[in-house]
Order: structure tokens, then sequence, then C-alpha cells
DNA sequence: CGGCTTTGACCAGCGC
DNA sequence: GCGCTGGTCAAAGCCG
């Protein structure tokens, strides 16, 4: 509300926060999808998510919500929905842990080899990595009506199972036809350049600049295919 | 009736 | 140690 934002939480940001846990950053355009949302409300992503809080962010002129999956009930998996601040079509839904059971849009497709307990990735993401850099990655969906998806993911965060992926469960077609038409990462770049808003740039930096320090290009989401779809995923090293 | 959204309050982490 | 901010919880209300 102030803006009094120090420097140094800009290169801070990912280690001030609460706890490190998987981030998956996911830029989502909104068109005629806009339509299916009631408010903020994410798009159809063949999850159910419940809304369970709404808060302002500092620097961000709309209010962040935050989603649990309910599609069943001890998933911890949730999400953030915000907009992009200069592009309010665009909204910035960050997800948070994973699905501890199978996408309902796989149920029908796929046997459950998954056991009931928790998920993995609980493994490292008691905060024994606080050093997790939200390394994101950009994939396009050319299966489902939100073709102006971006997906932001962070590699760390996959399960170790990719055909359990929570995401990859939803997208796990998409990334072969990964595209980047669009790279709102030089969007919300381009908003830092072009940030003439009374909002403190640093507010806006923070978030973007985590963004930015992510080598997010075509080159770089050709390595994260190869390396995190190809060759399968890396392990965080302790 | 059940589930979801909304909203205010509380708690915890981090910077100064 | 204090203040700020983000994240979560819980109660109330609304909708299907």
């Amino acid at each position: 509300m102030d803006g009094s934002i120090s420097p140094k939480q800009n290169q801070t940001q990912e280690s001030k926060r609460r706890k490190v846990v998987e981030r998956t950053v996911v830029t989502v355009k909104m068109g005629e999808n806009g339509g299916k949302l009631k408010n903020d409300g994410p798009p159809y992503d063949s999850w159910s998510w419940r809304k369970y809080g709404q808060k302002p962010i500092k620097g961000s002129p709309y209010p962040r919500g935050y989603y649990k999956c309910s599609t069943s009930k001890g998933c911890s998996a949730k999400k953030q929905v915000e907009r992009c601040k200069r592009d309010a079509s665009m909204l910035i839904i960050t997800y948070t842990s994973s699905h501890n059971h199978p996408s309902p849009h796989l149920h029908n497709t796929k046997t459950l080899s998954q056991s009931p307990t928790k998920e993995p990735q609980s493994d490292d993401d008691d905060g024994d990595n606080d050093d997790r850099a939200p390394t994101t990655k950009q994939e396009h969906l050319p299966d489902k009506d939100e073709d102006q998806f971006h997906y932001l993911q962070s590699p760390l965060s996959f399960p170790q199972n990719q055909e359990e992926d929570p995401f990859s469960g939803n997208l796990e077609r998409s990334t072969v036809g990964l595209l980047l038409d669009e790279e709102p990462v030089s969007c919300c770049s381009r908003m830092k350049a072009a940030s003439s808003s009374p909002t403190p740039k640093s507010e806006e930096n923070d978030f973007f600049d985590e963004l930015e320090e992510l080598p997010i290009c075509s080159a770089f989401t050709r390595f994260m295919r190869s390396k995190f779809f190809d060759e399968g995923i890396p392990v965080v090293p302790p």
C-alpha cells in the first residue's frame, strides 16, 4: 500500500516466500474464455477449484484469489489467480502443491496406478531446498478452448511420475506441441519498461522480476522440453 | 440440502 | 523488536 519496497526484496523474492513450495506460474490470456469466469475465476482446467480466500495484493489493482482443489477431499493442490496488472485480460495463475489424485479428465482414460498416499513432491517440499527457484516454462494448449494459455511451469514441481502430473495430466500432450506464439514474460517485461502506472514499480518488478529472471525463451523451453520431457525429471540436488 | 463464494480476522514469515 | 504483507481459516450468505 505504501510502496516502500526495498530493492532487496527483488532478489529475495523467492526465498522470502513463506514456504518455498513448488510453484507453477501460468499465464492465461482470457479471450472467449473470459465468459466462463465468474469474476477472476480460473478458467476451466478439468479440476474443480474452491475459492477459499481473496486478497488485494500490493501494487496490483486486482485482488488475488486463492483456490483449493475440490476435486478430491484430501487434495492439497492450490492455485492463486490474479490478473495481470496491465493487461486485465491476462490471468496469472500460480499453482502450488500438486494433486494427490489423478485428473478427473484422465480418470476415465487412465488407470490409477498411483497410491492414495501423499504426493511424492512432499519429499523436497518440506523446505529443504529453500532455494527453489521458480523456474518456469511455457506451454501452449492446442487442444483446449483456452488456446491462449501460457504455461510457466516449475520443473521442480513435477512429480516423479510424469503421467500423473496434475498439470501434464491435463496438458500432457500439449507439451508436445509447445509453442511460443506469444511470450507473457516479455509481455510483462514490457510492462515493466512501460510501467507508467502510479503503482510502485518495485512491487511490480517483484513479480515480474521473478519471471524475468527465468530464462524463458524459446531456446530455454526447447531445452526444458528436452530435459524434462524427453529425458525425464531432473532431480534437485539436496 | 449441499456446495461454493464472499468477507473479515488471524497467523506466520520477512525486512528494516 | 516492530511493522508490513501474504496466506489461510472460519462464518455467513447465496445459488443450483
